[in-house]
DNA sequence: TTTATATTTAACCATATGGTTAAGTATTCA
DNA sequence: TGAATACTTAACCATATGGTTAAATATAAA
C-alpha cells in the first residue's frame, strides 16, 4: 500500500481552491487586517468569514494575533513558498514543452 | 454582492489538493501514461483512479488521447502555469518579508 | 454595571468529495 | 463469434465543505 502521508500541501492547495479565500489572501498581501475588515467586501455572514479564516490559518497561510477583542490576521510567506515550491518542480516540464513546440514550429519533425 | 466568477483556479487548486492526484502529476511529468499504468502504484480501485483523472482533466491539468481501448494521459503545462502565475503575484510579498526579517536581524528597530 | 462591539462556536442544511462494488461499453484477441 | 482487456458509469456511502441563523464569549465603552 502506497501511503502519501497527508502533506501540508493538501491543506494549502485546498485553502487556495476557494475564491473568497484567494481574495482574502490578496487583501492581506498589502497589510494585515481585522476579521471585520476582511469580511467587509463579501456578501457573506461573519461566521462564514470566520470559517474561511480558520481554514487559511489551519493551512498555515495566515496567522492571527489577538489585541483585546480584535483579531488581526496576517499573511504567512512560508506556506505560499511551500505551494510555489511544489509547482516549481514542474517548471522544467513546461519549459521543455514550450521549447519542443517552438522547435516544431521552426522546423518540421523529419529533418 | 461581490462575485468572483468561478475561476479556473478553483478547479486547478482543488485538483492539486489531493496527494493521489499530485502523485499522478509527478508521474506524468516524465512521460504520458495509460490509466492502468497510473493506477498501478495505488491501493485503490480503478474507478477511484478514473475519478481522479477526470478531476485532473476537468481542471485542465491533464489531457487524454484514446488509442483504441487505451486512454493515454498527458500533463498539460498551461494549467500548471496558471497556478504558479497566481502564486507568483505574492513572490514580492515574501521577498519583502524576508528582507524585513534580515533587516531586523542586522540592526535593531529604532535607529 | 449594563450595553455595545468583535468575534467564535454550535447546530443545522445542501452539495461536493473520495472511496466502494457492480454493471456497462469499446476494443482486441483467439 | 466469444472471451478477455481497458476502461467508464451508476449507485451507493461516509465524511468534508461552504453556507446559514442563533447563541456564547470576551473585551471595551457608557
Amino acid at each position: 500500500m502506497v501511503k502519501y502521508s497527508s502533506n501540508q500541501l493538501d491543506g494549502i492547495f485546498a485553502a487556495l481552491s476557494d475564491p473568497t479565500r484567494r481574495a482574502i489572501i490578496r487583501r492581506l498581501a498589502s497589510e494585515g487586517a481585522t476579521v471585520t475588515e476582511l469580511a467587509e467586501p463579501f456578501a457573506m455572514s461573519m461566521p462564514a468569514i470566520s470559517k474561511h479564516l480558520r481554514v487559511l490559518q489551519d493551512a498555515g497561510l495566515v496567522s492571527r494575533t489577538k489585541d483585546g477583542r480584535i483579531h488581526r490576521l496576517q499573511l504567512e510567506a512560508d506556506a505560499l513558498k511551500e505551494a510555489i515550491g511544489w509547482l516549481e518542480q514542474y517548471r522544467q516540464f513546461w519549459e521543455i514543452k514550450l521549447a519542443a513546440l517552438e522547435q516544431f514550429v521552426t522546423k518540421p519533425k523529419k529533418q
